[in-house]
DNA sequence: CCTACCGATCGGTAGG
DNA sequence: CCTACCGATCGGTAGG
């Protein structure tokens, strides 16, 4: 471990990262991890840019910092909540509740919408550590998703014949179509209209 | 109108502006409306910044070219070719055709990937006259979306108490979805399940 | 963690 | 449609 600093502890070096960290998350998610620049980032913390930067060494592994907290935020808010209920339709209808208040409650963390989402889009037609990453998230939440389908088919809760990964691919088209009813046009009626879709997709 | 060329006639100077709208919506596809940068575009086209620059004035101005060409290019691939069909669920479902071949094979136009959802994505958390535009233009298609819905229920194509709304929510869920699939997963099955995803979206 | 700096590129303008 | 230029900002580095 490299003292970063001749005047803070590290204690308070791993503060200073956690609050560069937390506000790139959400300017990320209002302009991009492209649009994430040293420059702003430093003149919203009062810092300057190699303060900023000497805590990640390139922007990239900043924007990857930014993903890695964020994933955090979201198995914290998501996942976690559900983890104690039974498995089954009972988890799974909580997930999907977990999950549209993260999209419509989390304007602290990411005022811009979902910082994944964001990330996607801005990175699916590159290569490189970020988009990979990027992938991974998605892929690891996808197949869990699926998980807790197959779940609820094994106890009876969802027909036999349910097609796990086509069920996980419908509920994250959902989820796109929630985030841009919120960002885009502030619609009210946004989770009502997700709530419906969402048991129709299981309904099949 | 004015010239903006002593050495191009009007026609010409036509070409060039739909040359470099054109290679201005790949590039936003990829990288984004505002990575679309003067500079790179004139360098694509082996132009000056100023001579790509005199054909808009501006940046935005720019942008919103794109997406007004990109528009156009989606009503004719899209809306165009079922315009002519009996109207009702067969008309609707060759509308889910064209519209899931425009995602798959729109690869010259769009490389990096439907450029209206990358642009609202990109600006759903600003203001500004390309917010504006983006968001008219999913308001726009989702409110035809929903009318062909409506007029598959009149048919009695659907049942009576299909909400158009809802179903065009969806349905819009389900092709974001496919874009991700096919940009940042590549995956080659993508079209199956946009297909079995829409069935079961008319089902409801 | 800072100041001071680097070359590159940004959007845009003047003038032809 | 070009050359030549503007101030601002980009990511990043040197050195303390």
């Amino acid at each position: 471990m490299v003292d970063m600093s001749p005047r803070k502890s590290a204690v308070e070096a791993r503060g200073t990262r956690d609050r560069i960290v937390a506000r790139g998350m959400a300017l990320a998610s209002v302009d991009g991890l492209e649009g994430l620049t040293i420059g702003r980032l430093a003149a919203d913390l009062g810092m300057s840019k190699a303060g900023v930067l000497g805590h990640f060494g390139t922007k990239q592994a900043l924007q990857l910092a930014a993903l890695r907290t964020a994933s955090e935020v979201f198995t914290r808010t998501v996942w976690r909540p559900v983890e104690h209920l039974e498995p089954g339709l009972t988890r799974l209808r909580a997930l999907f509740g977990t999950w549209a208040d993260y999209l419509e409650t989390e304007r602290d963390s990411f005022p811009g919408g979902c910082l994944f989402t964001t990330a996607s889009i801005e990175f699916d037609a590159r290569g490189g550590p970020v988009r990979d990453f990027v992938a991974r998230l998605f892929t690891a939440w996808r197949r869990r998703l699926a998980g807790e389908v197959r779940t609820a088919v094994a106890h009876g809760d969802l027909p036999a014949d349910t097609d796990p990964e086509q069920v996980a691919f419908e509920v994250f088209g959902v989820f796109f179509a929630l985030n841009q009813e919120i960002h885009l046009f502030g619609a009210a009626d946004a989770v009502a209209r997700t709530r419906r879709a969402l048991d129709r997709v299981l309904a099949g």
